[in-house]
DNA sequence: TTGAAACGGTTCAATATTAAACTATATTGT
DNA sequence: ACAATATAGTTTAATATTGAACCGTTTCAA
């Protein structure tokens, strides 16, 4: 479920505040709408965004411990642990010890895993492109500059 | 869990699709910064997202069927049975059969509820309108028109 | 050095979520 | 009229998700 924007539209207040309202909801709703395509485009390929999201970070970033995998797809432990889980009974990742300290397990992408991943990526991509094409390249330029604005000021943690 | 960046991180690619890219994750950063507080202060009351959402959507819009709702919040019908369930053992809100539709139960609000939410939206609101204020009136209108163009060339469906 | 605290993972209970099958009711086309 | 179809909601099975309790390991500070 998403954040629901009625309250938004029903709100009266001063025009500074409607617009910051406004702009908030026109924000999220552009970004929802193609989260929710690619979202379509992950389960078309048989994988939860949760699995999408590790084989891509292992894809990506090499082996990993779970706890670097919870703090990337934002995630919590026992979630990691079960997503894991079944990653591995598809044989898409595999567990192996640390050497370093016993506590750790390391994840890593199977043959298989990799190959599946590394297909699904490419189209992926091209369709957040072709989204967002849309858009002029200076248009694209400052709404990553006016996203970026609005997202320093709050941030909470720099993932990635 | 929340789509994952580091593939655009690491796409190399033309000029013009790693501006798209850029933009891309810039605008679903902030977006989700945003949410995530909001999302915070959801369950500081004590409710889940979905549950907020039905409460929400029910005092701005008044009483409702489950299939609106469903509708409203995204979510599946199977899922507003459970979440309407767990909502009425709390007595925040209540099934009331409609007299046109013999298939057809009304979702009200219980006063209990209608307090309830009516007490959080104001805070809901005020922290979003915080959040949004790191922009200038004309960066709010900028960025409105930049993620409403994006948004409709992409659009599933109008919710709202 | 050793006891306390922190950390990495697993497990558990509770709730959420979806898709599909199902029940009951309503609508529609012939 | 009535069979086919569509709709509203519930139920079920499978999986996801979180937070808390827990276990073993590591770190740190007195």
């Amino acid at each position: 479920m998403e954040a629901l924007f009625i309250m938004v539209a029903k709100h009266s207040g001063t025009s500074q505040e409607i617009k910051a309202l406004d702009a908030y909801i026109t924000l999220r709703r552009a970004g929802n709408t193609i989260a929710a395509k690619l979202n379509r485009d992950i389960i078309g390929h048989k994988l939860t965004a949760g699995q999408f999201g590790i084989l891509e970070a292992l894809f990506h970033l090499g082996p990993l411990s779970q706890q670097t995998l919870a703090k990337k797809i934002l995630s919590s432990k026992g979630n990691i642990t079960m997503i894991i889980d079944n990653l591995e009974k598809q044989t898409l990742v595999k567990r192996t010890a640390s050497p370093d300290d016993r506590r750790t397990t390391i994840i890593q992408l199977t043959p298989t895993g990799k190959k599946m991943i590394g297909k699904i990526i490419p189209g992926h991509l091209k369709k957040i492109i072709s989204m967002m094409s849309a858009l002029t390249l200076t248009e694209m330029t400052e709404l990553k500059r006016l996203c970026k604005k609005v997202g320093l000021s709050n941030q909470l943690e720099k993932t990635l």
